[in-house]
DNA sequence: CCCGGCGTTAATGCAC
DNA sequence: GTGCATTAACGCCGGG
């Protein structure tokens, strides 16, 4: 993993920082450094966890294709399920009507 | 009542539609049939003629490669000259949002 | 539309058609059950994760526009910092390469 | 269109050109010039063509849109349509097969 | 001849 | 609902 760290001249990116110390709050630029700093360690270490996730649901994808299973066929199974069942109907009954529409029987 | 050259066992192929043929448009299902087919007949013609055009181009690559030319270098220069262009493009589209932005069109 | 009367409770549960039962796998259809199900729910656990991960991420982005955080010029630090990320990435990859290439490895 | 003029010495971008210029052919560090700038012009002419083309069906899809017509039931007739019916067949009997395994009926 | 990688293109999710 | 950013699907290629 590569770490980064941030600094807060980087982020609010000017030069001539009037920079206020208070007891409170660090601000540079009138941004509240420290909390900034915090918001973006945040959504950094959520979205390396959920690129890891879709990291982990491919490698299930490749498992199941060396296992032999048709793996179109199995996102086609996941997608369905993940669907509301009234939605996959209407859709099909959709496909259908167009289909009938066409001449396609 | 006009004629409108569509074959009932085209159209319906099932039971129970409940096809309402009128003067201005034959639908089947709630579908206007006529509409959807000029759209399915367009979009598959457009397709024909994009991948005939995909496998010309295959042909230029195997004509070039069988000249002795390097196909992969060839790619990555057809590669960089398209990201030329867009380049350009953006550019330009940039440049007219702000001549309109100016009012110097 | 094409129905098959399968009924895998009664395949699998009940009834003795096309099932298959040995000792190491349950089959129906030719698909090893047990497996199939195992990836399906381990698929699904993952993209689960996944999906309340996206749902935190929004929720700190509100947490930080109630802040008064401009959430825009947030997200586009945030897409800065992964792009550099990911060139860094790139180079330690390339730099492998070459040292695998040179048998410094 | 934008056009941009080809420099062969742009394309094989090396300085000290050993150009040989022959009856027959001229030769910029062993490339025979000529024929590879008509190779990338028809090339990237085809290409544009095919470009021109997926606009198009966009466009299709789009006038399809406002029409009323539900776009996503509208590509998958297209894609059933593309594909060989035995193909189709497959497909959909292999899903009831995943789906027979997996008891969702 | 198949298959895994890659570059492109369509589909999806999300914010505004 | 429209545009945008991510993610999956597709077509093409080279190697085993």
């Amino acid at each position: 993993m590569t770490t980064i760290e941030i600094n807060a001249d980087e982020i609010v990116g000017v030069g001539h920082n009037s920079k206020t110390k208070t007891a409170e709050a660090v601000q540079v630029g009138g941004v509240a450094v420290d909390r900034l700093r915090s918001l973006v360690e945040r959504i950094e270490r959520l979205e390396e966890e959920r690129k890891a996730l879709g990291s982990d649901i491919r490698d299930i994808y490749a498992e199941a294709k060396s296992s032999g299973f048709h793996v179109k066929v199995l996102r086609g199974i996941i997608a369905i399920r993940k669907q509301d069942f009234e939605t996959v109907e209407e859709y099909e009954a959709m496909m259908d009507v167009y289909r009938n529409a066409l001449g396609m029987n």
